[in-house]
DNA sequence: CAGTCGATTCACT
DNA sequence: GTGAATCGACTGA
């Protein structure tokens, strides 16, 4: 039997917290993204935390810059950069003000709004492959740099809501190394994922790239 | 200011 | 399993 999800939205306090509390918490919400062609439900099934200046995976590790900006702002804002040329990844700001901690949203299940998501993921062979990774998940929610910094707590007609949705038991999650992250950020088991979930992207240890001729 | 490479994905062998 | 795609941020000189 399935509980109903419950569409209450999560309050900003939920992302006040450290970060590494927030992200196996996150599991089993629901990320609503609101577009101009209409909602997308996304019920979140893997993620990542970065913690802060002191973890050398993260993108605030050497300090604030342009890009990152946002990580040091409130929490419960989204920070959006984009990657290899091509991708766009998607966070969610954690902590206090100023402690640049963030969750990145690697996978998860869309429960509403899958013919949108359709359209733009037109390589994807089934809907379970719509957002299995972050950059499918981004592509598949519409998400790029313009949204960079919006509120995901402020109204739930915004760009970004997160309903309480059905947290998922203890029991449920499962933690590992993160993917593709290099040196000795890498050491650090801060994946978090729902066990046995058919949408949790598979994990890839760092591999450094060749140089071009 | 040029070199390097990335919190990845996809096509192809 | 391997390699290409593709560009901007960051680094170090």
């Amino acid at each position: 039997m399935i509980a109903s999800p419950d569409r209450t939205s999560l309050p900003r306090t939920f992302f006040d917290r450290p970060v590494l509390d927030v992200a196996p918490d996150l599991l089993g919400r629901i990320l609503v993204r609101t577009t101009p062609d209409g909602p997308i439900a996304l019920r979140l099934t893997e993620v990542e935390a970065y913690d802060g200046q002191k973890d050398p995976g993260s993108h605030a590790y050497r300090g604030r810059t342009p890009r990152n900006g946002v990580m040091f702002g409130p929490p419960g804002h989204v920070y959006v950069y984009f990657t290899y040329g091509m991708w766009h990844c998607m966070n969610l700001v954690c902590g206090p003000e100023g402690t640049a901690s963030a969750v990145l949203l690697r996978a998860g299940e869309i429960v509403e709004g899958a013919e949108l998501a359709r359209t733009r993921r037109l390589s994807a062979r089934n809907d379970k492959e719509l957002a299995k990774g972050p950059a499918r998940l981004a592509t598949a929610l519409d998400v790029d740099r313009a949204l960079d910094g919006e509120d995901a707590c402020s109204d739930p007609d915004a760009p970004f809501s997160i309903l309480t949705g059905t947290p998922v038991p203890p029991d449920q999650v499962r933690n590992g190394p993160r993917t593709g992250v290099s040196g000795e950020g890498a050491v650090h088991p801060w994946r978090f994922w729902i066990a046995d979930d058919p949408t949790v992207s598979p994990y890839r240890a760092h591999v450094p790239r060749r140089r071009r001729t």
